[in-house]
DNA sequence: GTCACTTCCTTCGATTTCGAAGATAGTCCG
DNA sequence: CGGACTATCTTCGAAATCGAAGGAAGTGAC
């Protein structure tokens, strides 16, 4: 029921063309993968007798004969990704080509531990599988986020915060003696950076700013994941500019998350005798069109956007798609984009798209399902 | 005497890590190619044939029998290299291998335009290879450095400052009218990021700060120069945290640069009563103890420092290297440690190595020609 | 409809690349 | 100094890849 994906050399580069979505046809694969239009007919040929690509119908013509369309095949395999929270996980189930066959939310605690939790999710796939999946039908990689950096040499979590019994926790090990299988452990950010990487196909250099109950950040550069030393992509623990002092969780004063996190927000509101439980109801207030919270909200994007202006400077990226609950309220994204076009180098903001995220609320599950696939091409 | 370099396929490669030092035998680029073996015997017979690889002798035995050693031909040819700066141009012909065959400076007034400017490189080329190259000896690319921003994709000089008459000029293209081979044009900070590099080889991420009269920094980024959309890596014109307020050359106030770079140190001597016309001067007096020089050098680590700290948490470098005029002053680079060691996440300082740029004087050069080498290899 | 043209895909002989086996030339140790 | 071992490099048949040519299946103009 769970094999590794039996392809070799041109195989996966051939394969991963189609499930991408790059390609549709063999004239396509031969245009993008650089192989003889020959060679790529003779692996195709292969890749559909393995069971992994079918035909289907035709394309439409470009001026000529039509090409004959290929898919992947329904019983290619599905890849099983999480996305961990603090006290929720959420689960599916993803074909080959990072379509979502099934999706769901489970209440899981995080503070019980990494066994527990791991356990938890993986009863919960092997769940998904027995009601989604028909018989045959195998799975390929298993993989998850979490809310908390990932070394990328050993894949243990690393002094997390909010995690207790995570520390130096081999997760990639532990899921792996229950699968054997191609595994990912990805800090949650970075995976919803490289889902949402998919829906910017023509721009290579994204920073994707998760903007919720804390601030996340996902660097894509040259279309690949960044991941430095597992932390790549922090920008909450930058010091802001400011009048008074407040010290942040992580020891310093006046980090950026102090200041602009749904947190933050959620405090600063309360503290004006306004009620709120989670961040996505700040954005109902800004809506209803409540001056403390719109206030508010503007004041974090441009806190965000002013950090964001070292970071444009310095990286030049194509795009900086804005996620997350917060991501939601309009005058946040008007406010980022403010602060970076009135600071900015004008060469670094020539082209610069600031936007709302596209890949929605399951970005983090196709990320992982990006790079599972990825992964399970290969390693091989 | 001009020829592009003569190779196809993979005898590209193979080339290339010969001549980056990566490679001394017919083993080593079996290893690190993933070529076979045999076929790696065929293509280093048709590179000697060719005339570009040699055969020296024979290297140190790993425990069975010793190595032939391979090194470039020294008819493979030369690259003509420059790095412009405001007053003066630093140019040189090196090997395919990067190694300087000879170097010079000479005076140059970049205010005198393209034209006149670039002719006079093109004219000093054509004397040192007159004078230090062998009949016979082909150049195979010619690059220059640009104490601006150039749009890698046109690579016209865009938006310089202190650059007049070189806005939207098309330096390659006027290159390319008097040299029909490879050529390179490349933001001076890159270079000296793409030379330092060769230095840090097994270092995938590095930051180059160049602390001179202004504040340059270069990217690398898996290896490969990061140049997004021609001024990434800048690091002068961010805001850094002060009470009282500098408007900078560039419009916004308290830009780093208007703090701590080498202008900005003179500038604040000299309103202090001592006398200095060029950073280095600065260097001197902190090696003297002059308490002045050596606090205002210490602050400026600070602030440039405190720079570095969003960008560390960002990016997560394995290496930040200091170059430039000002980074023979020890106290520069001490207090730069002393920020990013305190404010940065200790997942990202892990391993951190700040150090003084190991390339010397002539990095840009050396960038340079490492470039070049890249480009007459994959653009055939 | 037919003719010129374009694109898609396959066939087939030529070329390139591979990999196993072997020749070559060393080291290390008793 | 001889034998076991290791690493380097080459030889040669097998396998993969290529590219030119051609068939298949369209579009568009007249």
């Amino acid at each position: 029921m769970n094999e590794r994906l039996p392809v070799q050399g041109a195989q996966g580069d051939l394969l991963r063309l189609v499930a991408t979505g790059k390609a549709e046809s063999r004239a396509d694969l031969a245009r993008l993968s650089g192989l003889a239009a020959s060679s790529v007919s003779l692996r195709v040929e292969e890749l559909i007798d393995a069971g992994l690509l079918a035909e289907e119908g035709s394309g439409a013509s470009r001026g000529g004969r039509r090409p004959r369309r290929l898919r992947l095949s329904p019983t290619a395999g599905v890849l099983a990704v999480a996305d961990l929270g603090a006290h929720h996980v959420r689960l599916g189930l993803l074909d080959l080509s990072g379509t979502p066959l099934v999706v769901e939310e489970r209440s899981c605690e995080i503070a019980d531990g990494p066994r527990a939790t791991l356990d938890r999710i993986a009863d919960a796939f092997d769940e998904l599988v027995a009601a989604h999946v028909p018989a045959g039908v195998p799975i390929r990689g298993v993989g998850t986020g979490i809310p908390g950096p990932v070394d990328p040499a050993t894949r243990r979590v690393v002094t997390p915060s909010r995690m207790p019994g995570w520390n130096d926790f081999l997760v990639a090990d532990h899921l792996a003696s229950r699968y054997d299988l191609p595994i990912l452990v990805e800090n949650d950010a970075n995976l919803m950076a490289a889902g949402e990487a998919r829906w910017w196909p023509d721009h290579e250099n994204l920073m994707v700013v998760k903007a919720g109950t804390g601030i996340g950040c996902g660097v894509i550069v040259n279309g690949r994941l960044h991941r430095g030393r597992g932390a790549a992509g922090d920008i909450s623990h930058v010091r802001v500019r400011s009048d008074s002092s407040v010290i942040c969780a992580c020891g310093h004063p006046d980090c950026l998350e102090a200041y602009a996190s749904g947190a933050a927000l959620m405090t600063a509101l309360s503290e004006a005798g306004i009620k709120v439980t989670r961040p996505a109801d700040i954005v109902g207030l800004v809506h209803d069109a409540v001056p403390e919270a719109t206030s508010l909200v503007r004041n974090a994007g441009r806190r965000i956007g002013e950090v964001l202006t070292v970071l444009v400077n310095f990286f030049n990226p194509d795009v900086i798609a804005v996620g997350g609950s917060l991501s939601a309220a309009e005058p946040l994204i008007t406010s980022i984009r403010a602060a970076v076009w009135e600071r900015c180098l004008p060469l670094a903001t020539r082209d610069l798209e600031i936007a709302p995220a596209r890949a929605g609320r399951d970005a983090a599950l196709l990320g992982a399902g990006a790079l599972l696939l990825e992964a399970a091409l290969t390693e091989t």
